[in-house]
DNA sequence: ATAGCGATTGACT
DNA sequence: GTCAATCGCTATA
């Protein structure tokens, strides 16, 4: 299966959250693969959106959002967690896409030493969780994707039935349905009150 | 220089 | 269900 292109990614951050649904998360840890396919994403862009670390314009920790489409940019959360995001929209433009939760697909045994717990939900169903699993941090910042030998991701299996709505943890831009996750799949993050505002497909 | 708080998780009642 | 943990970014002074 291909990777994903540079064009992949190059286009309004809505979009590549929805299609980068049922993609493989690719990362290469001491010659092993450790793969896991997207079955949940969430949406951030810019100056309209206040929940995105872009609302304020940039700064030194938010300049990969403006830049160069295709990249990780991974942040720290509330002194424990790291979040894997893949940059969107054409230079100048930012946006980026949160990789709230993956299915182990190779290489689960790994996951689980990373993790120190067992074959089960929790090895990948949560942005922090899914970081642990396959050992990705803030020494990955600005990864890029469409050349890296170490993280990447390759295109997709048929997509399941789709629903969107809205972000999970966020104070501001409750309104926008930009999450989207696939329906039933056990590896979505739970989180309560959450229901679907649309299906897709 | 420093207060406030976050795109979360895991432990515990 | 509630809550503490813990660090660095951002804003304000």
């Amino acid at each position: 299966v291909p990777r994903l292109r540079r064009s992949f990614f190059e286009r309004r951050t809505q979009v590549v959250a929805r299609r980068l649904l049922g993609c493989s998360l690719v990362r290469v840890l001491e010659g092993k693969r450790l793969v896991g396919r997207i079955v949940e994403t969430e949406a951030y862009r810019g100056a309209r959106d206040p929940a995105s670390h872009a609302y304020r314009g940039m700064t030194s920790r938010n300049a990969l959002m403006f830049g160069k489409p295709g990249r990780a940019y991974v942040y720290f959360v509330y002194g424990f967690h790291n979040c894997l995001n893949v940059t969107t929209e054409p230079v100048g433009t930012p946006g980026a896409v949160l990789i709230r939760a993956i299915e182990p697909v190779e290489g689960e045994a790994e996951m689980m030493k990373n993790r120190r717990v067992g074959s089960g939900a929790h090895l990948t169903d949560g942005p922090g969780r899914l970081t642990q699993a396959l050992r990705i941090d803030r020494g990955m910042n600005g990864e890029d994707l469409v050349g890296s030998g170490r993280l990447f991701i390759e295109g997709g299996s048929p997509t399941a039935k789709v629903a969107s709505g809205p972000r999970v943890g966020v104070s501001g831009g409750k309104r926008y349905p930009w999450r989207f996750y696939l329906i039933g799949n056990r590896f979505v993050s739970a989180q309560r009150g959450t229901r679907p505002r649309r299906i897709h497909n």
